[in-house]
DNA sequence: TCAGAGTCAATACC
DNA sequence: GGTATTGACTCTGA
């Protein structure tokens, strides 16, 4: 297996200092991998840094905005190449951060603000904070098309040859992931896909002890028939993303500029009311000093998780004083020779300038008072969210034995 | 050992 | 053919 995980962690050797010679694409590994995340452009101008020691170092970085202003140069309606082509998640997050396109659209859709990111977290912020500020970050982009097409036309052509290929008979589910290499295959788990049902007994349950004991999971497993495997790793999967859900209610609470205010929110998906968790209690530090340095914003870091519950006072914030502002937004693109990103500065050197351009943002939705349905279902959410808690409370108030709270 | 974070990759969906 | 979703996995830290 080669996967992005590997190009990214190549890049700790690597710490991106190979310049052109990463302009390769992925897809003319002579591997002959298919798609896999490739290694992603060389960060320009910090040459001697690796990406983690980049991370270290970087002040803290609006992740919504960066990931909006992406989301405006590449999707979707985007910088349509000259011949009406796009560039697609996958190019981007193969070429650029060492992601595979499922990764992308999720980090894109539901950035986690900045404080509540790992260093690992961080690093496709970074990265895409450098592209973004890098004048040729586009035409390399294109380039990175160019070739991969190229690559794609010599693959197919050679395939057209051989088309009896080791994998030629196989479709999907056959073999484990990242075990291409012949003679190495394993046979593979077909992918559990849980039925409504089976997902509405998950909530219930998760409603009921988001942290459910061993001898719930069991229960559970052989109610819903399935492994206790696939109920633990629902659970996992289950409380983190809700978590990350109730990190983007916070941007939204804080400056009522979020992802959802733009055309629908993929945030915020299917009901998922009554989540009533997920406060790690980690606040946000507030890092005031790291103000200066990029040409975007920073995020307006409140109290993290006591808001969610006090649906009134956060639904008070919807100015347009948001700080996820996004400044020197050109029309899509801010590329070779706009003024934004100033592709001479690095990460690390642009001055306050930027970040005092707020009133040149255009394309923020005026979120004041209009109210439209996404608010409404906040608040749904957030009342759901208070009679979940109120819910537990009573539930633990009726056990006399504080080691049976549900907490 | 467990939970969280981050990610992959299969699959659903458009 | 592109994006969104999501079950499963690895890694890390407590």
């Amino acid at each position: 297996g080669h996967s992005a995980e590997e190009s990214v962690n190549g890049l700790a050797g690597d710490p991106l200092a190979s310049h052109s010679s990463s302009l390769k694409p992925p897809s003319e590994d002579p591997s002959g991998g298919e798609s896999q995340p490739g290694t992603p452009l060389p960060l320009p101008g910090h040459s001697g840094l690796s990406i983690q020691e980049m991370v270290a170092m970087s002040p803290e970085l609006d992740t919504y905005a960066i990931t909006k202003k992406v989301k405006e140069l590449i999707f979707p309606f985007p910088l349509t190449l000259p011949n009406g082509e796009l560039f697609s998640q996958r190019l981007f997050g193969e070429t650029i951060l060492g992601l595979t396109q499922g990764s992308v659209s999720d980090l894109l859709a539901r950035p986690k603000p900045w404080h509540k990111l790992s260093l690992k977290g961080r690093e496709p912020f970074v990265r895409m904070q450098l592209w973004l500020q890098d004048p040729h970050s586009v035409e390399k982009l294109m380039d990175m098309k160019r070739l991969e097409k190229k690559a794609y036309m010599k693959r197919r052509l050679s395939s057209l040859s051989d088309s009896h290929s080791v994998d030629g008979g196989l479709v999907g589910t056959d073999y484990v992931q990242g075990s291409q290499s012949p003679g190495q295959q394993h046979l593979k788990k077909p992918r559990v896909v849980l039925g409504p049902e089976e997902k509405e007994a998950l909530k219930k349950a998760y409603q009921q002890k988001p942290y459910p004991s061993p001898k719930t999971i069991e229960e559970l497993a052989s109610q819903l028939n399935l492994k206790t495997s696939t109920v633990i790793n629902w659970f996992h999967n289950y409380r983190s993303r809700i978590r990350r859900e109730l990190f983007i209610e916070e941007i939204q609470a804080a400056g009522g500029v979020g992802p959802g205010s733009e055309g629908g929110s993929p945030s915020l998906r299917g009901s998922k009311s009554g989540e009533g968790d997920s406060c790690d209690g980690t606040e946000s530090e507030g890092t005031m000093e790291t103000r200066q340095g990029l040409g975007i914003g920073l995020e307006d870091h409140r109290g993290a998780c006591k808001d969610h519950d006090m649906e009134a006072e956060s639904e008070a914030g919807g100015s347009n004083n948001s700080p996820a502002q996004i400044d020197c937004t050109t029309s899509g693109l801010a590329g070779p020779g706009s003024s934004c990103g100033q592709g001479g500065l690095g990460l690390f050197s642009l001055t306050e300038a930027s970040s005092s351009s707020h009133a040149s943002s255009t394309n923020i939705p005026a979120s004041g008072p209009a109210r439209n349905p996404r608010d409404n279902n906040l608040r749904k959410k957030k009342a759901a969210n208070l009679n979940n808690i109120i819910h537990r409370l009573e539930k633990a108030a009726s056990k006399e034995d504080p080691s049976e709270w549900e907490f």
